[in-house]
RNA sequence: GCCCGCGUGGUGGAAUGGUAGACACAGGGGACUUAAAAUCCCUAGGCAUAGCGCCGUGCCGGUUCGAGUCCGGCCGCGGGCACCA
């Protein structure tokens, strides 16, 4: 017998494969049709774990359908746009375009050897200009639409380099590459108006029952609506016809409690008071500093400047309050005006404190409730509490129903009126920035913002750039900008916004169904394959990749370019964990760490050394790969030594899919060894003949893991299906059954296997005589009847702690099972002659004897 | 700071509210071998132990006949926060 050769088989049956087109997707009209996506890759260049993962699962998933008689899409391509491909260029040399064509050219070099079920064919990436080309003409189309417009809004801006950085590049308000302190600057900027579907984002989100809960609970959050009051508090002597200062609140219940007005630093009063005072503009300039992102924002030191100015309370004019200028107020959400009540909001506690402001409970807890001092008080508004200071509804209720009764109250009094807000922004899709997909449009003197003619499509990116100085290089490119006005023919210059790289991933997947069209989508070819069945992809995705997608589908309906069934466009969702691997380290002279490769590491009896030097290394739990770390196991070096097959096999094993899995050698060292046993078993069974003992437990063992199995792969229970085959592998070894019975329950351990490790059961499946290829033949069906066991064992409890165990026949009566367990040597030591309190018996499961 | 997850032996993990630790890795013991590798078999949560037993799913509390699983509070780790993809 030979050995098992990884290497020979698996480029054997790519080929044969390949020959036979296995995989080629075909729209038939007479099979049902199953979409598998796993969420594109970026070229940078090399494959990691996680795209083996990822990649694996979604292969399973592909294969496994193929079997059950669907027609499968299963396709690959390239998120291609974006920053890397810019820096490469900086910090290398090089042309943005030459190292991304490089990449994806390196990376499917890297993938094919895994033996995905990936039809090829439909392969395209997101910079070729047949792509980009289509996507400009549906965002001419939805220009035309209404669904794009231009406003001002915030970037950061480095003042040293004179660029727009991306939240990534800066580092504790600093520019990446200058150093200066970044500053936040108003620039005009193309958005897609998401904000008119955030009712039916967050509505739709009920129908997709096949995403995970915590995804759709994010989106719901990240949607944010509010019921609320927007109200007027007039301004004592305003200045520049400022004489009302609109706010937004949530908790219209606590106004008796409010004690200063905040307006954001971008409000038009703060701008007003700007031009006129300088120690207002100094206070201004100072909240600008640093990053746009939310999270700088809201860590950031909470800053107050006392305007001098006071508003009259709408419930009492004799009541007045200051107007504060603040740090944490945010222009985009409601109003850019806030009232703070410090008693129920632990940031305007802080405020108040900060700047001696009053301090006035509106409500208590029913029991025991003290005065705020420097915690607030926010309980949950179902929760009944007592209010002093309400104005509306009775003393004790919820804080639901106080604001509601105060909406009320406030709309009959004229004191505002209640609305629906959403936290969700319009999406600014404007990139200050080379790479990427050119906005199509022109700017004329004569004619104003144009979009392009679509026949002039794509608008293609220049090849002649620089990337020698900061900035975007279409802007100082001579020549590029220079156009024709689609409307009037005069000199037009070109739009030099490129879009950000979410558009190119937001319609992907619907490309892939007619990938060569030379419009965006075909109509039969989207009718037939959408929506993708099963979606698979990193939870880091969750809001904005996912929720941009789903406004897209809709832009696209409403565009003519996706039927109706299509706005939803992923039926199924599901979020894969992370690859990770332990950290190795040693420290240089100043105690700084240096990391090491696993491959230059290994473990010897007394520790974790360094091979070369055996040097003894500090060993750090597991994190996800990263090159700074260098916790990179390299899946080519994994596959050229042992095979995709163990790759994918170890990468499905051991942890559920949804987690993060850790990579250890000896984990892989193990998937091989396992294979390999599967492999000289075929071979013995191939070569066995006669009869046997025991054909009826085998064959029932069988059913049980083509059940198993099977329930593993449809719940995404990968490691579970794993499991069960590693203990259908145990059974079949110790079988003493016969020589057919035995083949028979190889060729169903190759199929079972088929979707993890094709290459390995093509193999078995040829060896034992298996008719064509695994890949083709229909899955097993298991026998329900051989599931069934005739006796099953209860453990009997009591009082909830196992003591001993019956063995009764599966359909034994309630009443029998009683008497047997009342009998039971454990459970009348333990009654002592008395009776039991409780006797419950679940059947087929569980006993349990209160005393 | 805000939103969302996760936490089970030495390790990865299994477990429709019903026998916690399936399956595997590392470990220990054995078989085979001149020897090693490879392979095969046995063993294995902790404490105590001849045995009976007691404890145990991050921590604290609750619901239940019964909680890893449900609820509340804490701690730790991870993801996202609109220009990383």
């Amino acid at each position: 017998m030979s050995r098992f050769e990884p290497r020979e088989i698996e480029p054997k049956w790519q080929t044969a494969w390949e020959a036979a087109g296995t995989f080629t997707a075909r729209r038939d009209e007479t099979r049902p049709k199953y979409y598998v996506l796993e969420m594109f890759p970026y070229p940078s260049g090399r494959i990691h774990m996680g795209h083996v993962r990822n990649y694996t699962m979604g292969d399973v998933i592909a294969r496994y359908k193929s079997s059950c008689g669907f027609s499968v899409l299963h396709p690959m391509g390239w998120d291609a746009f974006g920053m890397p491909a810019e820096n490469a260029a900086m910090e290398r040399g090089g042309h943005p375009k030459a190292w991304t064509y490089g990449n994806i050219a390196d990376m499917r070099a890297q993938m094919k050897p895994l033996g995905l079920s990936i039809d090829w064919s439909r392969e395209f990436a997101t910079c070729d200009p047949e792509y980009y080309g289509q996507q400009q003409a549906m965002f001419i189309d939805m220009l035309d639409a209404g669904l794009v417009y231009r406003k001002n809004a915030v970037v950061n801006w480095d003042p040293v380099d004179m660029t727009v950085l991306a939240n990534e590049q800066v580092e504790d308000g600093r520019g990446w590459r200058s150093g200066a302190l970044v500053e936040r600057r108003e620039l005009t900027q193309w958005f897609f108006k998401i904000s008119d579907f955030s009712e039916e984002l967050l509505e739709a989100l009920d129908g997709l029952d096949d995403w995970p809960e915590k995804v759709k609970l994010m989106q719901r959050n990240w949607i944010g609506k509010s019921r609320g009051l927007q109200m007027a508090f007039s301004l004592i002597d305003g200045p520049g016809g400022h004489d009302r200062i609109e706010v937004y609140t949530t908790r219209p219940d606590t106004l008796m409690g409010a004690s200063f007005v905040g307006i954001s630093p971008d409000h038009p009063l703060a701008k007003q008071l700007e031009t006129q005072d300088e120690k207002v503009a100094a206070f201004c300039a100072e909240c600008r500093k640093g990053g746009t992102t939310e999270e700088a924002i809201e860590t950031a030191e909470k800053l107050g400047y006392d305007t001098g100015l006071r508003v009259r309370h709408p419930f009492d004019t004799a009541w007045e309050l200051p107007v504060y200028i603040a740090n944490f107020i945010l222009m985009d959400y409601g109003t850019g005006a806030i009232f703070g009540c410090p008693a129920h909001d632990q940031r305007d506690l802080d405020f108040a404190r900060k700047y001696g402001l009053p301090v006035t409970d509106t409500f208590v807890a029913l029991e025991g409730g003290k005065p705020v001092e420097n915690e607030a008080f926010v309980p949950p508004k179902t929760e009944k509490v007592r209010w002093v200071k309400g104005f509306a509804g009775p003393e004790i209720q919820t804080g639901e129903e106080a604001i509601d009764a105060a909406i009320r109250f406030c709309e009959e009094n004229g004191v505002g009126h209640g609305v629906t807000k959403f936290r969700l922004r319009d999406w600014g899709l404007s990139r200050q920035r080379y790479w990427g997909c050119p906005i199509p449009v022109v700017h004329c003197e004569a004619c104003g913002v144009v979009p392009e003619k679509k026949e002039n499509l794509p608008v293609r990116l220049p090849d002649d750039v620089s990337f020698d100085k900061p900035g975007n290089p279409l802007d100082r490119h001579p020549t590029w900008r220079d156009c024709a006005c689609p409307e009037c023919g005069g000199k037009a210059l070109r739009e030099t916004d490129t879009m950000d790289t979410f558009v190119d991933s937001s319609w992907y997947y619907a490309r892939f169904t007619a990938p060569r069209a030379a419009t965006p989508t075909d109509a039969a070819e989207v009718e037939y394959w959408m929506n993708v069945d099963q979606y698979i992809g990193g939870i880091e995705h969750a809001i904005l990749h996912l929720l941009y997608s789903r406004f897209f589908a809709r832009a696209m309906h409403l565009t003519g370019h996706l039927p109706k069934k299509a706005i939803e466009p992923f039926n199924a969702l599901f979020t894969q964990g992370m690859v990770t691997h332990e950290i190795y380290l040693t420290r240089d002279e100043n105690n700084r760490p240096v990391y090491h490769l696993p491959e230059d590491v290994e473990r010897r009896e007394d520790g974790v050394c360094l091979k070369a030097t055996g040097e003894k290394v500090e060993v750090i739990p597991s994190a996800k790969m990263s090159k700074s770390k260098k916790n990179v196991v390299d899946p080519v070096n994994i596959i050229e030594s042992f095979g995709a097959d163990t790759a994918r096999w170890f990468v499905l094993s051991d942890s559920p899919p949804e987690r993060d899995v850790e990579w250890t050698a000896a984990g892989a060292e193990a998937a091989y060894k396992h294979l390999a046993r599967v492999w000289r078993m075929a071979n013995e069974i191939a070569g066995a003949s006669g009869e046997g003992e025991g054909d009826e437990d085998l064959l029932r063992a069988m059913h049980k893991a083509i059940h198993d199995v099977t329930m593993g792969i449809e719940s995404f229970g990968f490691n579970t299906s794993v499991a069960k085959l590693y203990a259908f592998t145990n059974t079949l070894q110790k079988s003493k059954a016969g020589a057919a019975a035995r083949k028979q329950a190889m060729k169903v351990m190759a199929q079972l296997m088929a979707p993890m490790t094709p290459h390995l059961s093509e193999e078995i499946w040829a060896l034992l005589g298996g008719e064509g290829l695994v890949a083709n033949a229909p899955w097993p069906k298991a026998d329900a009847a051989m599931l069934v066991e005739d006796t099953v064992t209860l453990p009997i409890q009591i009082n909830g702690k196992r003591r001993s165990e019956i063995s009764v026949p599966k359909d034994m009566p309630k009443e029998e099972v009683e008497k047997l367990a009342l009998a039971d040597d454990a459970v009348v030591k333990a009654l002592a002659g008395g009776q039991p309190k409780k006797l419950i018996v679940v059947p087929g499961r569980i006993i349990n004897v209160v005393i």
